[in-house]
DNA sequence: CTGAAAGCGCTTACAG
DNA sequence: CTGAAAGCGCTTACAG
């Protein structure tokens, strides 16, 4: 009766009706079992018998049908804004892909596109299927309101901030990423360290600002006003850079992002100047590409975009199973967790050395 | 009673039981009627009252419980190997994506991160979640095994191929990307056009070779044997492509993909030769980074990756659903599908005019 | 045209 | 310790 090897295409289910019938004992005891639930509550011989007649017919219990009695479902609804377009995202959803494996959930995927009809339909769709919990996640940080429609389940915002505060979320820490590559030049020795922002309005524009502003202050040199300047997206920013390297003579660049990094490489190799000799050169965001291709390779502060989808699972589901986070047992290499009990974790960065910055 | 706007957060959801209820009908006109079934089954009259009740309480079929009873969930099992390491892997899933709400599906993910043991309990976690189907999808052109647990549903290979040719799949047509790039390099008046290859065992490696040879023979040019030369991932291949480009002294470089044009442009700065003057160089895959990045802007194959993704699941569809996939709606900006009604699909690759190669 | 009833595969009070 | 029974919210023969 039973084959041997695992090779046998099981096309139908095994139920747990026929299991009772195997083992000879009632459908309670069975789920009983199979659950775990049985102690002082089934005999362990008959216990025993179930087990082995589950193994042998190879059930697997149908959760759709556990999920209609229990009303949980152990799916999280991930929803994000767009994923194709950084290498970030890749990275986000990976994290929160193994963290719902590790901790027995699966992830149901919508992608809104940035369009508020398509976010709606997609979150109501997520809501028949029966989620446990909403993650609305984005693809760099960002300040957003929680759409209503989310609020009636556990919700973790990833990567973006509740522009209310309330619901819970994971953000990089903006001023830690700055302050660390501002750091470094500063213990590389530089002593005019131009600090290379952007015209986004984003929360990452001021905040990492400030991140440069208190790493001048806390170093011997003081921060000053005259070596900031903000230039945007634009490949065109290129005149603003190069004005304003030619007038301050830095000794050492910290640009907002590598994206702007490209831009003072190109800046310094016009007014014949080498990255890593003349001027170091810190980004942040450690993107492959970039940070690969340039010459010299740009040391850059790279974010933990992993963990930070790791986490914000493990959030999730300590909200929705009502567990203190502590009790989740992640995965030690995860490294620095920031506190999941509190309300609003921050992740911070870390510098990744290659030869734009002097050692 | 009925509220205004769509602000309310329903905590509970409405069941069939109190539409039926407020309409003053039976669950089973309520079914009949909510799911378009009522034409010569209800008094139009109580089609048109039970409708108004499910609206005003904003009834929501629950999935779980129509799934639990028609054995069907309308949900995808989309099962990647990795999706962080490549752009190339977004848009895929968000095709995926894309089609699936277009179809009225909602996918699941899981990532294998190409370790098996994780794959099979991926599978069978999608199992009991009772997806209708499987994607089984690769972030570059495979030949895969398809593992005996999908078999027993309809599976539809993405962006790879079965190794025993029989799992229907869609991928990218190789020779005729190789031989696009070839053919652009021809038209645009060059002669002596080098290829450089692949020393990676992957059908690409010989397909697009094919797709060159071909190109060239059908040029008045012909092929050229000694004009091939293949290059590993590994940056040190910069030798092998420098040794090759002073000896050959080629007028147009096919790049196997764009990270091969990095190292050829690199080459030939180092030479001194400039690229779209001295030598036209043209790559495949159109990386976002690296096409933009590189100067003169890199002229490249691109992929229709989005596409890809978006067809995978409507042919999936089409077969759960039993149905020609000419029926299936599909967005006409999709373009040139191949036909689904093959089994195997192949996507063609479209040239990007940058500056790499002359007009 | 209509609706009571069965049943999908589970879990869980409840009565023994 | 044990198991019959109810019920989760649907769909769908089936009998009227």
């Amino acid at each position: 009766m039973l084959c041997r090897g695992g090779d046998t295409v099981e096309t139908v289910m095994v139920t747990i009706q026929e299991v009772a019938q195997a083992s000879g004992a009632s459908k309670t005891a069975v789920s009983l079992v199979l659950n775990n639930k049985d102690a002082k509550r089934v005999n362990p011989q008959v216990a025993e018998r179930i087990r082995r007649a589950a193994e042998e017919l190879g059930y697997r219990p149908n959760s759709i049908a556990r999920s209609l009695r229990t009303k949980r479902t152990r799916t999280l609804g991930f929803i994000s804004d767009e994923i194709a377009s950084t290498p970030f995202a890749g990275k986000l959803i990976l994290g929160a892909q193994d963290a719902a494996r590790d901790l027995g959930y699966v992830l149901l995927t919508i992608n809104t596109n940035n369009d508020a009809q398509i976010e709606d339909e997609g979150i109501a769709a997520l809501r028949r299927y029966g989620v446990d919990g909403f993650l609305y996640a984005f693809m760099y940080h960002r300040v957003v309101r929680v759409p209503q429609s989310l609020l009636a389940l556990p919700t973790v915002v990833l990567d973006a901030e509740d522009v209310d505060g309330v619901i819970p979320g994971i953000m990089p820490d903006e001023p830690h990423l700055s302050y660390a590559a501002t750091e470094r030049l500063v213990s590389a020795g530089r002593r005019r360290i131009l600090y290379v922002g952007t015209t986004a309005p984003i929360p990452a524009r001021e905040q990492r600002l400030s991140g440069y502003r208190q790493a001048m202050e806390d170093s011997p040199i003081g921060f000053d006003a005259e070596l900031v300047v903000d230039i945007s997206d634009d490949v065109d920013a290129f005149d603003v850079a190069d004005e304003a390297i030619r007038r301050l003579r830095p000794d050492g660049i910290v640009c907002f992002n590598d994206i702007r990094a490209t831009v003072v490489y190109d800046c310094m190799k016009t007014q014949g100047l080498v990255v890593g000799e003349d001027t170091d050169v810190i980004g942040i965001d450690n993107q492959p590409f970039i940070a690969q291709m340039l010459r010299p390779r740009l040391t850059s502060v790279e974010l933990p975009h992993y963990e930070m989808g790791y986490w914000s699972v493990a959030k999730l589901v300590s909200i929705i199973e009502d567990r203190d986070p502590a009790d989740l047992v992640l995965p030690e290499q995860l490294g620095e967790m920031p506190s999941l009990t509190q309300s609003h974790a921050l992740a911070y960065g870390k510098v990744i050395d290659k030869q734009s910055v002097r050692m």
